[in-house]
DNA sequence: GTGAAAGCGCTAACAA
DNA sequence: TTGTTAGCGCTTTCAC
């Protein structure tokens, strides 16, 4: 038998509305009532029915999270620790994660199954593409949401993000400094908002010192793993007109290192090497690589705050938060 | 103005019922009166409210995910691709998933919000302790679960796992093979399930050879990264006792490595080093290490297929999946 | 302080 | 085939 609000109201002789009362604390009832209810509710091992809470109230304390596709997500470890900053600030406000993967690209479906989306009081949105159907359908829902990464309109959305522009400005400028002038750079898919940011800031150093940026040396690739070896075979023996490599992902950096490697290239006295990123692998290969910090956790933090704040309506302009992006230097002598 | 069902139905000139088949196909309508209701649809723009949905049906399409705490998340390099392989089966499955990080040791609260926890159909629960309140919960409100990794009472759930004992075994007796006798485990916290499996694979192989599995080469560590380290570190000169070391958490990993980097240990020549259920570290160290994959993809894939099978009553008696393991030598020649 | 009752928006059994 | 309507279990207004 089902145990409901109205059980327990007739247990402790009172009406549903008392029961609720109690569970929510919103209102004060008086001692006696509150505890006969009480014990009702513990005799009967009474659970609310958090569904018919949510219909009733309108609020289900859940945020969704649009991420990125699994293919992605498997090679991922900046993904891990944004994952953690988001579920611990929610945690924090009392909130909950609903997971979405971005299948958008799989054949069977061309347009996501969005109306499933509606059980969230907002969403988090990764990486946006530059016409993104999900952002368009929460706009037209009317659910708040903050972008993790820079939008395609930032003036018009809340997002949190590192400044990209600037990291790919400073691994680019720790390159030229270092006396590198033919760079290839390795980029994600070219709809991606971040990979145009990503774009700029390598064209800003290239722009200071005068310098054209060849289209050649901007590789786009697909974000699975395999994909930077055989780009970097397919460049061929080109590929000794560079002299350093930025990777804009870690994912590709075991292919670029592999290839590397088979090719004898060493890293960095022929060869140098930065990812932006990516804490785990240049840890693991420490003296040779230089990688730059752009803090996922402290990303995911902040979005999840940002977007309960827009939920509770402490915020309400449009607005964003840049977390900080450092260069962390691992070569060697 | 909002939206409803009953405003598509006004629209359409039919009733609401006449609508909600439409939309589920559950019932076939003429083809005028559905063409008619799609077009009403179509202009409102209409979506339908999940929650309501979820109400009447009783039946949310959506999983639980009990992972692990998010500390644990963020250096976890098996959760990516085990958490891929749940999505991508449920995707299939027309489920979606709910996560929920572990906060059970966190100071604040002792006991969970478990009635949070109600609007999924079914739950998946990872490594849980030796008495789990998730699971306790979950089986007295009846909702189906699997669990990922071996409970404690195997018979009377349905779970799938590595063969836990059996890697650890396999792991042992490869350095038993190779003439080593002194053997550090480094393994996880005593009250997780794993680690009881865990440990009574090294005992197998020890047993086997009529040695005696002493105490001191046992050392137990919080799931944290720096942990490791710091343990070994506190071994001191006992450290050149031993000649390999098993860690049972890639987490452990990279503290392991830079101690052994610190104190001139090189490996393999000196002392051997297996690790269990990475293989992204092992491919980073490639010609040094000998790990066994632990198929993390498979195990997510697998137990949310489990968990959609019970859900919709196609498996009635508690059973489970055991995802095979292979030693994957990396050892230079 | 307490209770009655009207929703919340949809599903599905039943009737027509 | 189509419509009526009684739930689903809770919240919250409003009257007492």
């Amino acid at each position: 038998m089902k145990i409901t609000i109205e059980t327990v109201a007739k247990k402790a002789g009172v009406s549903t509305a008392a029961v609720s009362y109690v569970l929510s604390g919103k209102q004060k009832l008086s001692p006696e009532v509150t505890v006969k209810i009480k014990k009702a509710i513990e005799e009967l091992g009474y659970k609310p029915n958090i569904i018919a809470r949510n219909l009733a109230s309108k609020k289900t304390w859940t945020v969704g999270f649009y991420t990125s596709s699994t293919k992605n997500i498997r090679g991922d470890v900046f993904f891990n620790p944004l994952l953690a900053g988001i579920l611990d600030n929610l945690h924090q406000q009392k909130y909950q994660l609903h997971l979405y993967a971005d299948y958008l690209n799989e054949t069977d479906e061309d347009h996501p199954d969005l109306s499933l989306t509606q059980p969230i009081d907002g969403a988090l949105i990764m990486n946006p593409r530059v016409n993104d159907v999900y952002l368009e359908y929460l706009k037209q829902q009317n659910i708040p949401f903050v972008v993790i990464g820079t939008p395609a309109e930032p003036e018009k959305v809340f997002y949190v993000d590192v400044d990209l522009t600037a990291a790919s400005y400073i691994a680019t400028k720790h390159l030229i400094l270092k006396g590198h002038r033919n760079v290839l750079f390795i980029l994600g898919p070219e709809d991606l908002m971040q990979t145009v940011h990503h774009t700029q800031g390598c064209k800003m150093a290239f722009d200071e010192m005068g310098w054209e940026l060849s289209a050649e040396s901007l590789v786009h690739l697909p974000m699975a793993e395999e994909e930077s070896y055989e780009a970097l075979k397919s460049i061929g023996e080109d590929i000794h007109k560079y002299s350093a490599i930025v990777a804009f992902h870690d994912i590709y950096s075991f292919g670029i290192m592999s290839f590397l490697k088979d090719n004898q290239i060493s890293v960095p006295q022929n060869m140098m090497y930065i990812s932006l990123g990516n804490s785990l692998f240049c840890r693991v290969n420490s003296p040779t690589i230089t990688s730059i910090d752009l803090a996922p956790y402290d990303i995911g933090f902040q979005s999840a705050e940002m977007l309960v704040d827009i939920i509770e309506k402490r915020r309400m302009q449009p607005s964003h938060s840049i977390i900080p992006v450092n260069l962390i230097k691992r070569e060697s002598a």
